[in-house]
DNA sequence: CTGAAAGCGCTAACAA
DNA sequence: TTGTTAGCGCTTTCAG
């Protein structure tokens, strides 16, 4: 069987086609009964409005969103608070991962623009400042606002929705300061990494701040669980902490690993600690204090913002916003 | 700036818009020369083709994507898996999160419709065999094929890619009886879950075909990690078990952490077994057995079928799909 | 091998 | 308040 379309209806309806896209559409532009009358039939006849066709000549009422992997809890939640709000204003989304690949990123923002989405949320592949791939020029020329989502670059976008991070690493190094341990080692991100380093920043100057006299060792890893591993693996076969913080979950993670394959209690002969949280941490009954981010918020914010951009075209620049973290004990 | 069309690119290669479409859709129907002289031009123009306008003649060369939750590492493996099979044939993905609610199953799949996909690859809500949204009428109607993903379900469809429970349950059981435990806990899912069902039923033949005089017991939760949790730890309040085996990665995850609330040492005072790997237990030093399916596998076969039905008109029925799962201690 | 015309389903612009 | 016309960008059909 065919699809139902506008025209059918109509013919039912004994009005004309564009009627029923509007009794359907923009109700107010109808008489109440006609409207009324209309809607009820469209529903009997069970029709399903042609998103193709609608969105041939005016707005496809789609975003677009791009994460690089949604095997990490944080991006899977972000998504899944995208997905909600925009559902809530009468969004689409249309999601894509870039498995880390620039290639997989590239491909997303075509495919995007294929379906004439309105505006894309991405959180990039890289942590680099520099990265400033093509596309974005493209997005720009066709003016399709883009949000940038945890990841900061140097690339034309409307605006961003971020994490505090120096702040997270502040509040975070607080915490740890109190706790009068000797030795700290910190795995952090890339050496390239924004994020990385002002959370790292904002770690040092808490203890900067509280003059303590423990002892801090850095590793740069990256954000990635098994490179963290190895690293931390290599460090406490030479020296031992009393606790570790990972600068996100996946490091984290990589440290956790790491200690188990020195042999040491978890919490207790090292004690850990994260920003982001990691979740399955309980159900293993260990305790790892975290900086916990309002993922809901981030989904929020990063629709609200795009949608601005596009439903006021003018907009050259919104507001970034950034997005605190709480301690987690 | 507007987008490039077809015209444009005809304007400047001097030749008809159909042809351009023809060089860039079907090249073997145009000459060589000009064919590659229009795709020249195509590239340097930054030609991005416009899925809706495409769509709206012919098929949209998309599928959908329905998954109750992204969060659960299980299925975002799986879309993940679909997603890459899809693309390597040429298909695009619409993906969709039904946040384990009825209704928004409902509107994904709506929402689906109206962006004509070819087809839907769907892991629907309900572990119950009875349930049959109205949605599945209208899709056949449409001729819409849908393949099931993991559940099972009495309504139309081409076919389904499923785990072979049985087996995954007859393989664990195999596992755990050789270690002689004395008492074993089975925390499994709803009892009108097919899915829970098959998997117990397999844990008992293996006992059964063992013949060994272990204590078996059965507590019926959902493959929820709350409620598994809560079970859990009024069973720990009364017995305690050499072993418990978890249904589902969800529900292992629970047992882990009663048994945590009980001070028990996770893997020494309590083993632990699972059906769906625990990725996370590495990090935190704890073996878990468990059965790994392969979830590349199992998206790579559900894009095959469903391809195969959406291309091959008059195919009512193909052939259910069975993957095996693998021991991994 | 190439092109002209028609139309997919819907809505913006103009008319009644 | 409702309808007519035209066109979004592409492809199918039929002709050259």
């Amino acid at each position: 069987m065919k699809k139902i379309k506008l025209a059918d209806i109509a013919k039912v309806a004994n009005v004309s086609s564009i009627t029923v896209s509007r009794a359907l559409s923009t109700p107010e532009k109808v008489k109440p009964e006609t409207c009324e009358k209309i809607q009820k039939i469209a529903k009997e006849m069970g029709y399903i409005p042609n998103f193709m066709a609608k969105g041939l000549k005016s707005r496809s009422q789609t975003i677009g969103v791009i994460v690089p992997t949604i095997i990490n809890p944080f991006f899977a939640s972000a998504v899944k608070s995208i997905i909600r709000s925009a559902n809530k204003t009468g969004y689409n989304c249309l999601f894509f991962s870039s498995d880390e690949s620039q290639e997989m990123e590239q491909n997303a923002v075509n495919t995007l623009m294929s379906y004439n989405i309105d505006g894309i949320i991405i959180a990039v592949i890289s942590e680099d400042e520099h990265y400033t791939p093509d596309y974005f020029a493209t997005l720009k020329k066709l003016s399709i606002p883009v949000v940038l989502l945890d990841r900061h670059i140097e690339a034309p976008h409307v605006c961003g929705v971020y994490l505090d991070n120096v702040d997270s690493g502040y509040k975070l190094g607080k915490e740890v300061i109190s706790k009068q341990y000797q030795r700290v080692l910190i795995a952090s991100g890339s050496a390239n990494s924004k994020v990385a380093n002002s959370r790292l920043a904002g770690l040092k100057m808490a203890a900067e701040e509280a003059n303590s006299n423990v002892q801090i060792d850095v590793i740069k890893a990256d954000f990635n669980t098994e490179l963290a591993k190895e690293l931390v693996e290599q460090y406490l076969a030479e020296l031992k902490p009393d606790a570790i913080i990972g600068l996100n979950n996946q490091i984290t993670l990589g440290a956790l690993e790491a200690s188990v394959q020195h042999n040491y209690r978890l919490g207790t002969d090292i004690h850990f600690y994260s920003i982001d949280e990691i979740k399955t941490a309980t159900h293993f009954g260990i305790a790892i204090p975290c900086i916990r981010h309002d993922v809901e918020e981030f989904g929020y914010h990063a629709v609200t913002q795009l949608i601005r951009a596009i439903e006021t075209e003018d907009c050259d620049k919104l507001s970034d916003i950034i997005i605190r973290g709480t301690v987690i004990k």
